[in-house]
DNA sequence: CGGTTTTGACCCGCGC
DNA sequence: GCGCGGGTCAAAACCG
């Protein structure tokens, strides 16, 4: 097997500004925050389910095949807000409505009040549906995505998704798929696309945070995992996950974080099992 | 029958 | 102001 296959890059987008960083490399106008994470950063990553335990592995490092790391862009103000402890839901609690997470409060917008035509509840629905909508967009969820060489494209990442939409993407023959969080109370979105430039990569983009745990077990989840059979399995380094530690050298790997690991086979329940209850301990 | 996917329509922001 | 593209909605179809 080759080691570009199990090639993984990471990028961070907040408040609009984004940066692909490729592993080992500095992303553009920002040399200085490449290797290593701050505080904040690794909050941000545990906010998204990273939560590594501090010890490695050598034997899941052979297993992994050598990634090679990759790096992180320093987080905006915006997203250090949106994470603060004062904004930030109680874990495994459902989120508090706040200004800064209007969509979180009950479902008003899709509860049109009975009774009326189909467009008149429209046009209300419309208007106040368009100061939530302007006030979700000033308060944009921040966003991670990371590209992976995958053979399906909706990778198995313990969380239940329901599909909302998909739209052809411009310059690419392949379209984008959009994935909101089954939990009624989760706001979580994903997007999934190929690569135009290279259909074996996977783009995932995650945007806001969960709000609960994800399955603690992967029976419910039978179609994709059977689906990301055939997955390349992906990992990546823990490394830069040390708070304000330098990357030392690249050769120590980890399995990616349970949720957004790869099975290797169908059969292989019992193992992911381990690995989600390894993961719901750390919470 | 309930949950999920599909898909066309719609809305909105942004660049020109 | 207009067109384009990204993102979302929602009804219908599908599936277990």
């Amino acid at each position: 097997m080759m080691e570009e296959e199990k090639k993984i890059r990471f990028k961070t987008e907040i408040s609009g500004e984004s940066t692909w960083t490729f592993p080992g490399e500095a992303p553009a106008g920002n040399p200085t925050t490449t290797y290593s994470l701050t505080d904040r950063e690794s909050t941000i990553l545990s906010e998204f389910g990273w939560n590594l335990p501090p010890e490695s592995d050598d034997r899941t490092q052979e297993a992994a095949g050598g990634l090679k790391p990759f790096a992180l862009q320093e987080a905006s103000d915006s997203t250090r807000r949106l994470l603060s402890p004062q904004n930030r839901p109680p874990s495994g609690s459902p989120a508090a409505p706040s200004p800064e997470n209007p969509s979180i409060s009950s479902n008003s917008s899709v509860d049109p009040p009975a009774g009326q035509p189909e467009s008149e509840r429209r046009s209300a629905a419309e208007t106040s549906n368009k100061a939530k909508k302007k006030k979700q967009k000033q308060c944009r969820q921040p966003r991670i995505a990371f590209m992976t060489k995958s053979e399906v494209e909706h990778l198995e990442d313990g969380y239940r998704w329901r599909k909302y939409g998909q739209k052809g993407v411009k310059n690419s023959p392949f379209p984008r798929s959009y994935y909101r969080c089954t939990n009624s109370k989760c706001i979580v979105k994903k997007r999934v696309e190929r690569c135009s430039k290279d259909p074996s990569i996977v783009i995932t983009t995650y945007e806001g945070q969960h709000c609960h745990h994800s399955l603690p077990s992967s029976r419910g989840f039978a179609r994709t995992h059977d689906a990301a059979s055939s997955a390349q399995p992906f990992y990546f380094s823990n490394l830069q996950f040390q708070p304000h530690k330098p990357v030392s050298q690249p050769g120590h790997w980890l399995p990616l974080p349970p949720h957004f690991s790869v099975p290797p086979a169908p059969t292989d329940e019992g193992l992911l099992d381990d690995i989600v209850l390894r993961r719901m301990q750390n919470r």
